[in-house]
DNA sequence: CTCCCGATAT
DNA sequence: ATATCAGGAG
């Protein structure tokens, strides 16, 4: 006699249970000192790994220290301090209007609500909750990149393609206290162990709860 | 939906 | 050569 197959809030908590206990130091890999910068460097991180990010940020935070060091820099010289993260046309006008609504509707201050956040120039949902939990602990929303996004796929979580239902879905799986760190847990998981081409299901610490193990031989 | 786009791994 | 990388705007 089998097993009658989990439900999946049930399977969802062991899925946690693993990851934790496999990453138990799992945590935001963008480098920040605060949170315009941890701002900044979630707006540069479209579509390029952190480690890039944060080469260019290591020396970008040195240059701009404040809201008006970016809105006040001359744009072409903003995109020849981001031209190795790609994109960087899009990211610098990002960074200027993100800046100066910054400082014209907050102060200066980044804001603690996700409303606010994506007022901002170039933040969505993922940036916004990425600040929030990472620099504020707010764990109003989970952050859903690529990662969180093909991995709830993967392990049978969501089944849309959406990033904002994907969050919703994954909303009422994961206890909110968890939220930000949930991210965390897939996103290592992801770059370490389930890569988007050919992930190791062999070694791979949740692959008896996951219904694609295996499928990507 | 398309466009933005360089660095890296395969 | 091609896929992928902490997406967001038009």
């Amino acid at each position: 006699m089998r097993e009658p197959a989990k439900s999946k809030a049930a399977r969802t908590i062991e899925v946690i249970n693993r990851l934790a206990k496999a990453y138990p130091e799992a945590q935001c890999e963008l480098n920040f000192a605060n949170p315009l910068e941890l701002l900044i460097a979630t707006i540069l991180s479209a579509r390029c790994t952190d480690r890039q990010v944060n080469v260019v940020t290591a020396r970008l935070f040195k240059k701009y220290r404040s809201p008006d060091d970016y809105a006040q820099s001359d744009p072409s010289d903003l995109e020849l301090d981001l031209k190795s993260l790609g994109l960087y046309r899009n990211k610098a006008k990002s960074i200027q209007s993100c800046c100066r609504r910054l400082i014209e509707l907050h102060g200066g201050q980044v804001p603690r609500t996700a409303a606010e956040l994506m007022q901002l120039g170039g933040v969505g949902r993922k940036t916004a909750n990425v600040v929030l939990g990472n620099a504020f602990n707010i764990n109003d929303g989970i952050a859903v990149d690529t990662h969180v996004a093909r991995l709830a796929g993967r392990l049978g979580l969501s089944a849309h393609k959406l990033p904002e239902k994907i969050e919703a879905d994954l909303k009422k799986l994961v206890p909110q206290e968890k939220w930000t760190l949930f991210s965390h847990w897939l996103i290592w998981h992801g770059r370490r162990r389930c890569y988007a081409r050919h992930p190791d299901c062999l070694h791979c610490e949740v692959n008896d709860l996951c219904p694609s193990a295996f499928r990507f031989d």
